[in-house]
DNA sequence: ACAAACTTTGACTCTTGGGTCAAGATGTGA
DNA sequence: TCACATCTTGACCCAAGAGTCAAAGTTTGT
């Protein structure tokens, strides 16, 4: 039955991703992957072609529901309390669910260009979500920024490495709150410089 | 002759950690080292006991190096001007000479406690030269944080990947600009919400 | 109950990679 | 030039890892 081997792909998948995020592409081999599955090695190769197939499917799965969650948020308030739920969810899934994500979406340079070009994708998808919400913030006035892409770029790079120093919900709220600084939104904030 | 040795060392050191945070530990062997250095691997056993020696010392290396860069700013300054000095030196150090060193510091969460140590008293020293800086800075009223700590790691996490998007000097000042906002200092910033 | 389809296994091949080492090459100093 | 120390090499060992596959085990539909 189709469902049956959805689920299957699906259980390998998630355990291809954390170990990927753990140690890496070149330091996980598929027997590890096969021993947290508790399968032999064999089984994986008929779901997956090669071991490159299964971690560039990981990436893939992995990055797609991330997404889809954050594009499920409500679209309705501010852009300033639509803009802090989006990093606070973003922040928590990072924390709570993929805390490796960041090991696993650092593709090494040497990459085919297919598969790279694959991850800009979802990359690019991602960043689609939390750039509507900063522009829309700027057009409204609420936000002030220097520049709207460096300011994702810092964004999206603090949100990632999130799960290297926050353990719990304070430490995502307070994430989440010195982030909006970025766009000017800050408890309380004084006109100099620049 | 010492200093010859030095310098082998020193160049031996340099390309591991090219190579390193090109690819991740797991994606490079002692051959794609020797090879860049046009040496074969049992010259780097010479030098160096094992793979893992190699990589913590290519490791402590470029962290002491890059962190001895940012002391030897000038102390002059308002915090403003010295955080802006920072950011922006560090930036260009990461973006122009080790634009793999995020990969290169990832380290997997399984590597043996003594080296895990070892990087993180790098990170310490690191972290102190901005620290000192940004709570300068609250003491004389220039900045405006939520909290020190999660705006220093997000100082930290942006500055890192900056090698990922920025590739000019306008790309490193835009940057560095962009970061001032998480201090309060903007072009033009607002008092609300929090 | 039976056959067809699907899934898993474990043994196998072949290559890569960490690590060793004796022998040779290249200095260096007197 | 000779002796000594400092590198460098390349062949070698052994373990691990990617990928293969025939045979066995398990479902599923009838």
């Amino acid at each position: 039955m189709a469902r049956k081997r959805g689920e299957r792909v699906r259980a390998i998948l998630t355990t291809a991703a954390e170990l990927f995020g753990e140690r890496g592409y070149g330091g996980v081999s598929l027997e590890d992957v096969a021993d947290r599955l508790d399968v032999t090695k064999g089984s994986l190769y008929y779901y997956f072609a090669s071991k490159d197939e299964l971690v560039t499917a990981a990436i893939e799965t992995l990055g797609t529901d991330w997404t889809d969650r954050l594009e499920a948020l409500p679209v309705a308030g501010t852009p300033t309390e639509r803009l802090r739920a989006l990093l606070r969810e973003h922040i928590r899934i990072a924390v709570r669910e993929y805390p490796a994500a960041l090991r696993l979406f650092l593709v090494p340079d040497d990459w085919p260009e297919e598969q790279r070009a694959r991850i800009k994708a979802l990359r690019r998808r991602h960043d689609a979500v939390f750039r509507a919400v900063v522009e829309e913030g700027l057009r409204s006035g609420e936000f002030t920024v220097v520049a709207v892409d460096p300011t994702l770029q810092a964004l999206h790079a603090a949100m990632s490495q999130a799960p290297v120093w926050v353990r719990d919900d304070r430490g995502i709220d307070g994430l989440a709150d010195t982030l909006m600084m970025l766009v000017g939104v800050g408890p309380v904030s004084r006109g100099s410089g620049a």
